[in-house]
DNA sequence: ATCGTTCACTTTAACGATCAACTTCGAGGT
DNA sequence: ACCTCGAAGTTGATCGTTAAAGTGAACGAT
């Protein structure tokens, strides 16, 4: 009936056919009370008939600014995204309450450096606010966002601006205490971060050359551990295989850490299958902790920080869908989780 | 600097301050080899300067009719969709071709009868072309789209334009022959759909009623069982929730099946809390088969029909995002995964 | 009778970019 | 000297919608 491949039925055809301005059309639809319900009605009718199906959405993104679209940034393939609890649970909250505000999510991967490609799909995305969830919201492809007009929330790492986060220095003493009074005294920290392809890099022990959060952990882990030898390893980003590779790493030597923090629970699963496969029982031949609570901690037993996941994204679509609303940096609460992957530290 | 909210550097800022037209700036940035590189640089640089970041995504749209982004449909709220593994693992395939195709994938939801606020959402979504998960391809909102010359893909359900599906008539067959190898006569299909909170409704055996997959794998397992007692029941659209309140229903009669079948592993995990809350244990007490393979599934020993999800969703965004790509309908390969929540019928 | 208002529309002018059709200029072939 | 051709730009129209300002009629208040 109607159009073939791209149908091109607009206000005009139906102001056409009606004999009103276009103007009136586009009233019918956005403001309904400032035409006569009938005439509305007459509109809407209309519209089936001819198979009209609402404004053009890029006819409206340029004129009126607004997409109601809401950008998600993921410092890595959206694949990876998928394959993170944490991610997954986040984004639950977030699509929650950005669909509540009648908004869509658009997934965006943040550019790395150099990649021309990835650095336009961002640049021109077309939404109204994004939440950033792995990269800093200091990222220089978000500072462009911010200034062109796009609302931008941080959920991690962030230092200015709008931001949900959670104290890491805190959940760093959280575990340090937990730590230190089981008597551990030999740690390997697992931090996120880049490594080239099957290696693993030692960094600093003051947290330099980690990003924000990761430094902010491991000083609030030393804190509770100014007499332990603390060593940070990183096997790369994604986070199950990183961990097992670099637990790998540093079990594999003679004086092999009776603790291993890993700074997300999905670092730790890897870790744990590092020991398994060396025949160490977690929580007995190593301790192993983790941060976040994902679902699959619970199950197998494994000590974290748990930090509310998905009220972090609700939260952080709140700040972005509403620019009222009155508290921009929100902190949430967390909480130390000991489960069966502690112990005391095996003595040697 | 520059702007504060809104900036506004536009193309035309560039082509004044450079003297040359906007055509030439925009032809910069897309069609790179139609000017000389030495003023594709200045022009790139001067952009820097100023802080224009790329062309705006609503002109662009508008004018050239692409968007670079495909829509993700799914039948529910959000929220649920990062609950189920299966559309996680979905998504990840999906987002996975689609950004190699240097776009972003938008998440959508399908709006029930009668929700216009959803309904506006979809139709007013600016999108190229769009994936529906869970809800068929036949979907009223999507035909719409259709209309408006979005490509549309169905990845379950569909039964005309492009897709990618599995045989569920087969895949009810390979679960219909191994009950019915183990002895199984009495048998409940748990379905998902809609129910009134709380409550679980019966459906006609021959699968009427149900969405078509269900149908036709019911259909599949009534072929290979024709002497069975089936009985299909639904208990909601949640799947953990619907397939424990179903079994609950189903189990807590005299002449309890000897196998339940759910049409989805996540229902099946819910049937699974079922029966270990009535101390039954699946694969002795009660056989439960699954379909999909979820990872769960094979951490708990879950019999399951096998389909490559990951595969499925790759599948989907190269329909999605190549119109040239020769193959529009495409079935994926399924295999009967036996695990240990299936044995022998218990004899009564 | 006059004024101010409200109602229900209309008119005009963008929003930012891209496409199709031209121009200009110099190089190369015959 | 004449014609053709490609490279490198330009011009003008247009995509579909909405914001802002304007029109004319009806109505109540003064």
């Amino acid at each position: 009936m109607a159009g073939e491949g791209g149908s091109s039925v607009t206000m005009k055809t139906l102001a056409e056919r009606l004999g009103v301005s276009v103007t009136t059309i586009s009233n019918a639809y956005s403001k309904p009370d400032r035409l006569s319900p009938e005439l509305r009605e007459q509109i809407l009718s209309e519209a089936k008939l001819v198979g009209y199906c609402g404004p053009n959405a890029a006819g409206r993104a340029l004129r009126s600014g607004k997409t109601d679209v809401c950008g998600f940034l993921f410092g890595g393939e959206l694949a990876e995204a998928f394959a993170d609890p944490y991610t997954v649970a986040f984004l639950a909250g977030l699509s929650e309450t950005v669909e509540r505000f009648g908004a869509s999510v658009l997934l965006l991967r943040a550019p790395g450096d150099g990649e021309q490609a990835e650095e336009q799909l961002l640049q021109r995305a077309a939404i109204d606010a994004i939440v950033t969830c792995s990269p800093s919201s200091d990222h220089p492809g978000t500072r462009a966002l911010a200034a062109r007009g796009v609302r931008v929330v941080g959920a991690q790492d962030a230092e200015s601006g709008d931001w949900v986060t959670i104290n890491d220095t805190k959940a760093g003493r959280l575990v340090g205490k937990h730590l230190a009074g089981l008597g551990h005294r030999r740690i390997v920290v697992i931090v996120p971060g880049f490594a080239p392809e099957g290696e693993v890099v030692s960094l600093p022990a003051d947290g330099s050359g980690c990003s924000r959060f990761a430094a902010e952990r491991i000083r609030g882990l030393r804190e509770k551990l100014p007499d332990a030898s603390i060593t940070v390893v990183c096997g790369g980003w994604k986070p199950k295989p990183a961990g097992r590779l670099a637990a790998a790493h540093v079990l594999d030597v003679q004086d092999r850490p009776t603790a291993i923090v890993a700074l997300s629970d999905a670092l730790a699963l890897g870790v744990w299958d590092a020991a398994r496969e060396r025949g160490l029982t977690p929580g007995r031949d190593l301790s192993i902790v983790g941060f976040d609570d994902i679902p699959d901690a619970g199950f197998i037993g494994l000590t974290t920080v748990r930090q509310p996941i998905t009220d972090k994204g609700r939260l952080a679509g709140r700040l972005a869908m509403d620019p009222d609303y009155p508290q921009r940096q929100i902190t949430l609460p967390i909480e130390l989780v000991v489960r069966s992957s502690t112990g005391p530290a095996p003595k040697n």
